[in-house]
DNA sequence: TTGTAAGCGTTATCAA
DNA sequence: TTGATAACGCTTACAA
């Protein structure tokens, strides 16, 4: 648009003297003659101006490879423009995904993103939340481990900086937020299950203590076999540092009356419990069956491929921003956004055994 | 630090009034009776003040929930603290976890974290350059497609920002990059692969065109075959947005004179083509072997488990911010920094099938 | 010890 | 159409 025209022309700096400071606005203004305000006048495209001072002005701001501080423009506007990420890691395919459609939306809306993550470090976290309100972020799009146990939520609540919540679904459903419904997706991990012929089915999940996902979706679980009537299987709480399964769920799959199917509370989890299973000696999906939940896209690349359920990330992500912008001035209180969850089916989930065993 | 006693005592946001616009230091000064400028130095730590003085300004600073706005602050000190990160995508696990690093040691610096990514799309990655520019970023750490050949970077060398390179590993040495030595990474590929009986060996690469990463990785798999007295096995360059590989593949997987193992140029193609062997009904690693470039962590939780050369991903974004901090007042010219790999063995590696086939 | 005032890079108001 | 100037939130001489 307006910077098009500020790529040296000539391919170099400048004319001799190197410009070793990065030019200001008064720069331009002395190169091109004229006063401060008419470069900012000609560069925003507000006011009129003569078609020479337009030249003079484009050419000294390109010659000096002039760009806007925003820094400075922030400060006289009051508004910055930029929004803050938080998320527990990078790492997890998860959040990078997200992470990926909020960068997306928000550059498109001409937004800058500032992250920071807490690898699930209170500590981390609540200086990562300091840092971005310094920055003056406008707003936060943040994943927190419990969204009903969060000091950070606390904290932006008492200074009324607008937030969204992606993945996270609270109890107390006034705080903003963008997920999946949670508790329907697990059933509908289940009854995928059930129609599969299994009858024993187990979960293993994040600690409950620490993620409201966790919580959300062990109750789908419940529910739906209670539905089914059958009785629930065994339940394995996991850290998620320490993703060596296999002597947590040797105890659980001895014997005839293991578990057929396992339904894991996330992706990263399902892989560690297939990896965990073939250690044991046993064989996915013909001993035991499982399925994952959030749509990592490595669940489609492995063998077998990974049968999950999946949460649109990318676009949770780029909801949440658009949630974000559209409150910013209105509020954001009360507002929760479902998005829909699809099953993948995947190699991991077969049919249960026949009796047999 | 000084902040530590920002946070409200009571947990209200104030005296009653709520205070809707976000509190300045004119605010704090006002309600503690002071100047501004004993507000800054009391706040800062910097000259001296009466203990009274102090405890009015910090509990009219808590009151107020004040925090100083970097962007004031940065205005005046003419830096940022803020340094740009550029990647091709976030999705890509490698990418994730380097930026995870440079986060990590951003935040350790007291810096702040402005991400942008480039879906390997030039026009995004040019208005995300200017962006960042805009932003009054002190550095760069940025990966490119080819840093050879990249109009960001060399927008970058005209406008002097400091910048360092991740992964990239240029032919014009100058450009400051941490990387690891992908020619030796390679051929330690290919040597293990000799050692396990592997005569034809082939590789899967992205577009020598757009990757410098991929041209240094073919060279030193071509190189280590030559010193091994073998034949190049076929080479098929991929396109990074279409992983599907089976027909791709399938021309060179037919009849005896097949090779017994592919070299894949990263990760995700590793995947991609074990996925495309199974899907040709061929087994890895009975059939064929397969090895990939990257390490990420998913790689050991698949089945089979993916052998691959380790980049330290998270240590090279770290090391990346490190140099650039450091440099930031010298000079980067031709720092180059490389880190050391390991050969991660993994079951997609095997022993070459006996002379049967 | 504390306050006054200048200045950082913008935009916007008001005159000329 | 253009220019002088105030203002944004902060830090830092310098003065009191």
């Amino acid at each position: 648009m307006v910077r098009d025209g500020m790529r040296t022309t000539d391919g170099r700096v400048t004319d001799g003297r190197a410009m070793d400071r990065v030019a200001t606005i008064r720069d331009v203004a002395a190169r091109a003659g004229v006063s401060i305000a008419t470069v900012s006048r000609v560069l925003n495209g507000s006011g009129n101006a003569t078609p020479e001072t337009m030249e003079k002005v484009r050419a000294a701001a390109s010659d000096l490879s002039f760009r806007p501080s925003t820094i400075g423009r922030n400060l006289k506007a009051a508004r910055t423009r930029t929004v803050g990420v938080l998320v527990p890691s990078l790492t997890n395919p998860v959040f990078a995904e997200s992470v990926a459609g909020i960068q997306e939306a928000a550059a498109e809306a001409g937004y800058s993103v500032l992250i920071a993550s807490t690898d699930y470090d209170p500590a981390k976290e609540s200086r990562a939340i300091e840092g971005l309100l310094s920055n003056r972020v406008e707003g936060l799009v943040l994943t927190v481990a419990d969204a009903d146990r969060s000091g950070s939520l606390d904290t932006l609540d008492e200074v009324r900086l607008p937030y969204v919540l992606a993945y996270n679904q609270p109890d107390r459903a006034l705080r903003a937020h963008v997920s999946v419904d949670n508790v329907a997706a697990s059933r509908a991990v289940v009854e995928r299950m059930t129609a599969l012929g299994h009858r024993r089915i187990g979960m293993i999940a994040g600690r409950f203590r620490q993620s409201d996902r966790s919580r959300r979706r062990h109750a789908g679980w419940q529910a739906a076999l209670a539905d089914a009537g059958l009785p629930p299987g065994p339940v394995v709480e996991v850290d998620f540092n320490d993703l060596r399964l296999a002597h947590r769920l040797a105890p659980y799959l001895e014997g005839p009356e293991r578990p057929t199917a396992l339904f894991a509370s996330n992706d990263m989890l399902a892989l560690a419990t297939i990896r965990a299973l073939r250690d044991l000696g046993l064989s996915v999906p013909d001993d035991v069956s499982v399925c994952g939940f959030d749509g990592i896209e490595v669940g489609r690349l492995m063998s077998p491929s990974l049968a999950t359920l999946v949460q649109p990330a990318r676009a949770m992500g780029a909801t949440a921003f658009e949630c974000l912008r559209t409150g910013f001035s209105g509020d954001l209180q009360g507002r929760a956004v479902m998005l829909p969850f699809t099953l993948r089916p995947g190699e991991s989930l077969g049919p249960a055994p026949s009796k047999s065993t």
